[in-house]
DNA sequence: CATGAATGAGCTTTCATTCAT
DNA sequence: CATGAATGAAAGCTCATTCAT
């Protein structure tokens, strides 16, 4: 049942709009009464937590799959295999990442969002970690994964939304010239 | 009477939050009735809208005024102050840079966050096709002008909204490090 | 409770004139809340169409049901006994008449006012092709009765609002000349 | 400055419509502030029916002037004049007719309208007397002239404003023979 | 005379939430 | 558990009118 109702919440959020999803259009599309929604979430903002929640874990499932198989590539070759792998993620599901990235106040998801990178951030500082002795010891993991992390979220989402005019091929070499300019030891 | 309603908006939105930010909050609080704040604004978007211009434009003159007298100092010193200018501004207005970037939705104030984003990108690919022999060449300076300023942006915006356990010195070498190993040919 | 509310609309409307009759004073005259009146009507227009609907059903029965047991009088007597109980009806409401045809923009009520007078063209064309033979021959039916639906239908709205110094008997009289002067073959 | 105003108020309520037609509109229009016009006009319904009556002022005139040279013709030839001349003005005039008759509450324009239709009546009252040995005397010239006018308004306002299928000629004959079988004696 | 900024009550409509059934 | 009618506060916005200048 609450598969039943984020299902619909995800209908209407990308049929309507943020600003015209109302909990009775939720009911109504999920085939409930309103009544009903509320034996399942507390109020509205977690509904669509729960939505937003979802698409993210569907994210993170999606990039961890494309590189479960590449594990051990090496460092360049992983690189550019995550970045491929998160791009294409966010560009399967565009209109959602709209809504999500663009309407939604970051107040309704933070808590989540802010976890998720905290894992990645966690991944990211254990890789560096591991690679220290090529990468750059000035710094700490944690501090370095919190940047990379930050930054490459913000540029492929904003590729992905803003779709400047920038080829696929080129944006990707470039953010991986933006890594390989700041993890390594120079 | 334009500034008394934008000086109300603006404490309304800080003390009561986007959602509850209401026209007719905005005239009580600017003791005026809800019909005169029509006198001056289209709607409630034309308010809010106008209310983010003023603090965009109050950020770039603070970034920019600290930059003036440092206009010829040389490549990494300028970037390290223009960081420190950048974060500066945001750090002086972090709660309303709270509302404006983590509760309103993008759609709102996305022209004018966008037109004010691309003069910035336009001055910066100047600037680094002034710089064309000492930077990279195997790139158009719109497509790196492009790419920093989206890290930037992300990146001040998230450190001073999400104060992360990195202080801030190492932060700003961080970016210095990020911008001097992505920009110069190597 | 969709009755509840005409009744409710119906008084206010009486009371207070179409300017003065919002969607909260009714739901206030029909003690129920305002968002409450939106469940069962789409928008304030549905509400006024089903208060004027309902009154033009009232008026129709009235005449059908005065006509009912004069079934098989003569076509004069017919004429005189329809236009009376027309009259009749009229009078029993001029109050709401009044309010209906005075102070409605047609506009409002005109979907189903027309529909109604189509219906009454209808029967009255078929009325008329029957005693063809006594009748005219040298125009439609419906022609015939586009031309009395109207005119009648004018004359004694008009006389019941309007109150000329013209008594009763008279009036019913010269709307017997106006149509035995119209209708039979001469 | 009052035809200023009026035009002005006929171009909006035109454009508009009635209910998007307010005095700031109207003085906006005239190139007059809002405060003006109340110089000139109690208020909005002064200036409302001020309109309408110009525009009935229009009509008669041209219905007047149309028949001036006719004005010795036959009764028969007479009457087709006068009922060609009066379609022909409503025609001429159809949206503003529709603005007029089907938009504003007639309370708006009723005491004119009635004022208009009883100078009417008088002028019929006193063209059936003078023919009285033709026509009926068993009704009083009055009387005759009210029912005369009321069907005519309503039925010629009606066949411009609904268009039914009906030509133009078989209309003006049906008319003709309305009269033609309601005045004279038989 | 003319202005036009200011008014403020009131409009239609929405919607998250409740609770008796 | 599920219902769904009912809520009622509040939203954005309009507009006839006034009055100090």
């Amino acid at each position: 049942m609450v598969d039943r109702i984020l299902d619909a919440g995800r209908i209407v959020l990308l049929r309507d709009g943020h600003d015209a999803t109302s909990t009775n259009r939720i009911a109504a599309q999920a085939g409930i009464s309103p009544g009903s929604l509320y034996q399942y979430f507390d109020n509205k903002e977690a509904v669509i937590s729960a939505i937003v929640e979802r698409y993210s874990d569907e994210m993170s499932e999606r990039v961890t799959a494309s590189l479960a198989d590449r594990f051990d590539e090496s460092g360049p070759a992983m690189v550019r295999a995550t970045l491929n792998a998160l791009i294409d993620a966010l560009e399967e599901n565009v209109e959602f990442l709209r809504v999500v990235a663009d309407e939604l106040p970051r107040s309704e998801n933070q808590v989540r969002a802010e976890a998720l990178e905290q894992r990645i951030v966690g991944l990211m500082s254990a890789y560096i970690a591991a690679r220290r002795e090529q990468l750059r010891r000035d710094v700490t993991p944690t501090t370095a994964a919190w940047v990379m992390v930050r930054a490459i979220e913000a540029l492929t989402t904003r590729y992905v939304l803003e779709r400047p005019p920038i080829d696929r091929d080129t944006f990707v070499s470039e953010l991986e010239r933006l890594v390989a300019g700041y993890l390594p030891e120079r």
